[in-house]
DNA sequence: ACATTAAGTGATT
DNA sequence: AATCACTTAATGT
């Protein structure tokens, strides 16, 4: 946890009118985390709901066998959909949140939600919005499993990859691909190739670029 | 130099 | 598209 500075809420300004604001600023807490870290895991409660003031969070299912399947990332600006549903219900979460790099939390104790709900519609709109977004995303994901191919998923998830991480160099490995896709190595390992043979991206160790015409 | 981890490949289901 | 078995390449100690 860190000290408030002035001001680290910009990138909500946005959304929020200036009186929420200043109240948000006041009762959040900022939390550290860094690339890696698990905030949050599938059975866990939740204490607060963060607002990602920096970074990227991942934000991904887990099954019995431990296997992975990625949803969708949080960026700034943004918050946590489930967090909403765990707090106002006090449910558990059912999906996983890890930091896909260093990051920044603004944490907002539950308590404050049914009041602001009521008091702030700009605080209600955007619990809404987040909410309508991460639908809209979830479908998405979906029709990605259920009716793409792994070589269309391969390339989708190369591009959203690349867009978070603002670059067009990747870093990770075959088999990261495969545990985040739900698939494994050898078939991420042999898209790949096929895609560098149509010169639309290039793999180097525990890294790929990905050229204009993918 | 050796062990470990990452990536490439043919064959089989 | 998944799994196996094996090779080769890269990286760490």
């Amino acid at each position: 946890m860190l000290d408030h500075p002035a001001k680290y809420l910009t990138k909500f300004s946005e959304h929020f009118d200036p009186t929420l604001l200043a109240e948000l600023e006041e009762k959040s807490m900022l939390m550290e985390v860094k690339g890696g870290d698990v905030i949050l895991n599938i059975g866990q409660n939740i204490r607060a709901v963060p607002l990602l003031v920096d970074g990227v969070i991942k934000v991904s299912r887990i099954n019995d066998e431990g296997q992975e399947l990625l949803l969708y990332y949080v960026k700034e600006g943004e918050s946590c959909a489930m967090t909403f549903n765990c707090c106002m219900l006090t449910q558990t979460s059912v999906i996983r949140a890890t930091a896909e790099e260093d990051s920044v939390l603004a944490c907002i104790p539950v308590s404050f939600m049914e009041e602001w709900m009521q008091k702030h519609p700009s605080w209600k709109k955007f619990v809404m919005t987040t909410l309508l977004n991460r639908f809209t995303e979830m479908i998405k994901s979906i029709d990605e499993v259920a009716f793409k191919k792994m070589d269309e998923r391969l390339i989708n998830y190369l591009k959203e990859k690349s867009r978070i991480a603002d670059s067009s160099v990747i870093n990770v490995t075959h088999q990261q691909i495969g545990n985040e896709l739900g698939t494994n190595r050898v078939v991420v390992s042999r898209l790949l190739k096929k895609l560098e043979n149509e010169n639309k991206l290039l793999i180097y160790n525990k890294q790929i670029k990905l050229l204009k015409d993918l």
